[in-house]
DNA sequence: TACCCATCGTCAACCGCTTGCAATATATAC
DNA sequence: GTATATATTGCAAGCGGTTGACGATGGGTA
């Protein structure tokens, strides 16, 4: 079907090694032959085939991205910012969707060592077993992971946002606006992230003397009605809500109008990441921005400098900087209506 | 660093041929040969390399989607979709967001076929050139467009949501509300599916004799928000938007409050496409559904179809079916009807 | 026993490109 | 002019598989 280097060579009376070089401008081919091979390429319309090219020098400058899944916002964004990364450096990105299923994590990463990728960017690993996370930390291609892995693994770079700075920003800034008594909807104690987020939650505020309501279920927008009708329904003297990410926040939010209060008259309410939508509902989520498109960007940068340097030392690790961003889904307690402190 | 088939032929005192029969289960292996091959393939820990494999048979098993953002709601789900689809089929989907810049396109066409992806879907070949829709179409990959391609050019396949029939159930749906007086949001002519349900739209409403005021710009929120604005001060008749998209929707609506008014009371709403935020915002936004992960699954079909099949006969066109989701944004318009909020 | 045929396995070419090494052509030095 | 250094180019061996052609083996049948 394509022409191939071979078809040049004969074309213009040269080896393929030489139409080799010359298409891939190595030192030690002649001007005017270089020329000649170049207009013969155009001419025929040459498109080099990267399998070949791929098998012959060990690269496939692909990169993988495993996640959950795409239509999660915050995936969106950050997959939006690897991709720019790779393309600028001349890398395509695959799209894997897990669902954070083990088996599907599994074939996914199985099919991706075998197509050769250079890099793999994944949530997390936490779903798989101890000796298939050995497998892949060993498998000589770099992985990020935005979660941190068990410490009995090393191998695994990682970029995160500093969730721990995060969560004690939100409370923080609720204990500041006079709230003594503050809910925080969050997931399973063993989700890392999340687990950092409730520790800086918990030291702010248990700092100033506020209590700290630690409420768990699944962290996500149903698992939050839940979580907030619950709640509701036992405590009343709560006057504030730190949700652990925005699409609990959401949830929750859904909880309190249903149970007739107002958001944030009756109750203040504070999110994590800081997805679009939050500027977008009403009243506008407070939130904790996360720079997803900065992570996306920075895992891929990491990965392909391992890619590029031989020299398999010592994982890296990105902390980013989160900051809080003020809506109007949160007040300053005792209706003194000063309204400055709370425009973003 | 990989173990190969030849130490497996080593390892077994076979030749690679065997093996590699053996292991893709081909007729003609003994039972026993073939238990002891991938016996010492599994004792080996062999992983095929496809490089070497696509290189070997011309297949890539590589899908790709060059769309203009991932961060966009409408192409995560539609790229879920997809996903999933070439999962199942054991293929992988390789991402590519264009902006749709006619350069960027460009060099992800090239660069995705040089890795012999066995096909691409692409939601539009508006921006290239038409020698460059040529090119593609005749360079033997199968394309799914998300947008009717010029009638000049053959080849390309289409998965297309029936916006025709979409904008004239829109249209429709507020007509028998009482509207008579009807905005449509929409964006350039050039834009086929805008301009379909446009037409499906115009149709509807002028078919019951009731006016219908197409405005046109920007198709994003910005642009419908401008748009919007501009129309309340010049119409003050309008008692219903139709807007080309949901993100247009938004923009509108956030126009119609800075206005001072209140959607649906003052002004019912409806949109197009249906992504979740649409049942998020306060008031829930009516609006026509498109079938958004089934297209992008029927998309990945027809191209593995076309992929697997050497008869390259004509293109595919699928077209999927709307429906009309009425939420709180619209309502039906009573006899006397509740103008003096335009009046403020 | 001779012959036929189905089954297994091996050989070797090939997919398209890279790259170390050798061969040749050209330039520089003496 | 020859000798030597250097820039070009060609040769051929991979990279890791696939696959058609062909030979060997062994059971079944006449």
């Amino acid at each position: 079907m394509g022409t191939t280097l071979k078809d040049i060579a004969r074309e213009c009376g040269v080896d393929v090694a030489t139409v080799s070089r010359a298409l891939n401008e190595v030192y030690g081919v002649r001007r005017e032959t270089r020329q000649k091979v170049l207009a013969a390429a155009a001419r025929l319309n040459y498109r080099p085939n990267r399998l070949a090219k791929g098998l012959a020098t060990g690269r496939s400058h692909t990169l993988a991205m495993v996640i959950s899944d795409i239509r999660n916002p915050f995936f969106a964004e950050l997959a939006r910012g690897a991709e720019d990364a790779a393309y600028q450096a001349g890398y395509e990105l695959v799209l894997c969707n897990s669902d954070l299923s083990p088996s599907k994590q599994v074939r996914y990463i199985h099919t991706l060592l075998e197509k050769r990728v250079e890099g793999i960017l994944m949530n997390t690993v936490a779903g798989l077993s101890p000796a298939e996370q050995e497998e892949l930390s060993g498998s000589g291609v770099p992985i990020v992971l935005l979660n941190r892995p068990p410490a009995s693994i090393r191998g695994f770079s990682t970029v995160l946002a500093d969730n721990y700075e995060g969560g004690h920003l939100a409370g923080n800034y609720l204990v500041e606006c006079g709230h003594r008594v503050i809910g925080h909807l969050t997931g399973p104690r063993e989700h890392g992230n999340l687990a950092e987020r409730a520790k800086g939650f918990q030291k702010a505020v248990e700092g100033a003397r506020a209590t700290a309501l630690i409420v768990r279920g699944h962290h996500s927008g149903e698992g939050a009605y839940e979580m907030m009708k619950k709640l509701l329904s036992q405590r009343k003297d709560v006057t504030a809500i730190f949700a652990a990410n925005d699409a609990m926040a959401f949830g929750a939010m859904r909880a309190v109008f249903d149970a007739g209060l107002r958001v944030p008259e009756d109750l203040s309410m504070v999110g994590f990441d800081n997805v679009e939508l939050a500027g977008i509902v009403r009243p506008p989520l407070t939130t904790v921005h996360q720079p997803k498109y900065e992570m996306g960007r920075a895992a891929v940068e990491i990965l392909l400098r391992r890619a590029t340097r031989p020299d398999h030392s010592t994982p890296e690790h990105r902390l980013l900087e989160v900051k809080l961003v003020v809506r109007e889904s949160s007040r300053i307690l005792k209706g003194r209506r000063n309204q400055q402190g709370l425009s973003s």
